[in-house]
DNA sequence: CCGATCAGGATTGTATACAAAGTTATACAA
DNA sequence: TTGTATAACTTTGTATACAATCCTGATCGG
């Protein structure tokens, strides 16, 4: 069996009713694994710290342990996962030290992923980081505010026009979440954002690689500076819930 | 059996006299098949192009499917393996635009590294990448001048102390095996490269982050204009040999 | 002679059984 | 009560069998 078009059979496998939804054709069952835990990361369902057991995982996905480890050897490639011997797979847990050194590399080639988008961005990948913006949500629902600041940085990013840039920076994006909350979540942060993605734009509108760079620099920085907050915050009420 | 010490018994397996060397102690035979791809494709005798067929290599490396699937999924995760539907692993190929994107991906990441020892390197560091250049093996087999230029990179990567840039440039290393020959092997590439080397960690040691990372990045076009050079001669020499 | 169809082979995807090793709980002794 | 030893359980590692699908070649028809 290739890894194109596959799925044996599975019928009358499914649960009588339930959102069910198994592995697709065209996605092997490993494939189906993988971006279903990551999403689950993503939405927070499954939390830092939080171990992961191949067969629960088997059967709450309704495939074999098989697919399941292939998902999880990833997924620890990914750095989302943890291997710890003689325990098992764990979501991943950021200390201060990682979530610096995220940022900090995520200043670097968010900077890098911008000025190279000012030299290479095609017309209707700017159109459509355009677009992205005019539909920015606002302050609401912290969710929407989330998948919308994804899909612009996703675009930001492909718009660099460098594969290995590309992945590396969603690497760290998927990094993120494993932080929980976003910073978006902040007063007053989702609108210094707008305002932020809004300069990154220009600069690359104008074609002005230094410039895109800085102002894509100066966004992740703000982030942090966010970031911190949040996680003081957290650390205070968690002190003073004691 | 967890993932720490394994190894069930595998007595009596190994083959009569060869040089054998199974999967030790402390090692899955997962990780084992990894490391051994890992270093076939480093060594280049596997070739991009060339498909591996997961049976041979179980065959081969005296173990079943299942740790040999682990393994090349991790090299594909790592971008030296290709997926191709239908017909299974292929060692990658890397397209004039992919080698493109790479160098200029190593020369943000290099350059970043060497600003960011010049901040964090601790001494033993930097004597380290003294000895190393001391120790320069000059102009002679190829194979020891590549060997002692990943050893000073991968300590130049290091002392950085950012574990994310880390594994990023490690991966981005691995990916340049894949392009066959080392610039080194140019003739003078190797008295520059020391040069420019020397460079880097004379600012490293004046800890200035700016020269590092200027001086990094000016080695890294250098190694990249050497490349091309080399690519053209390897392309004329084909066609000449047609 | 060339093209299309069909059968066999090759190769990966998945499930499952078994092995190995640590972890944990319990019982006993000091 | 506490420490230790032992036994059962838990969990992952590995091997292997089977299923599904594509690829390749041969054969047949035009």
């Amino acid at each position: 069996m290739a890894r194109g078009p596959k799925k044996p059979d599975r019928a009358g496998k499914a649960p009588g009713g339930g959102t069910a939804a198994g592995p697709s054709i065209a996605e092997s069952r490993g494939e189906w694994a993988y971006h279903r835990l990551r999403q689950a990361i993503q939405a927070g369902e499954l939390k830092p710290g939080e171990r992961i057991r191949e067969i629960e995982m088997a059967k709450r996905l309704e495939v074999s342990r098989t697919p399941v480890r292939e998902a999880l050897r990833r997924l620890e490639a990914d750095g989302l996962l943890t291997f710890v011997p003689y325990r098992g797979m764990v979501i991943a847990e950021l200390d201060h030290q990682a979530v610096m050194e995220l940022y900090q590399m995520r200043e670097v080639l968010e900077g890098t992923a911008a000025g190279l988008a000012a030299r290479h961005a095609s017309e209707a990948e700017i159109t459509l980081l355009r677009d992205l913006i005019a539909a920015d949500p606002g302050d609401g629902d912290p969710r929407a505010l989330a998948a919308h600041n994804r899909q612009f940085h996703g675009t930001l990013y492909r718009a660099a026009h460098n594969r290995y840039l590309l992945k590396t920076l969603n690497v760290l994006s998927d990094a993120m979440a494993l932080l929980g909350m976003t910073t978006l979540s902040l007063t007053g942060r989702s609108g210094t954002a707008r305002q932020e993605h809004q300069e990154v734009l220009e600069a690359i509108e104008a074609r002005d690689q230094a410039r895109a760079e800085a102002a894509a620099r100066y966004h992740i920085r703000e982030a942090q500076r966010a970031r911190l907050r949040l996680m003081f915050d957290g650390q205070k009420t968690k002190v003073e819930a004691e």
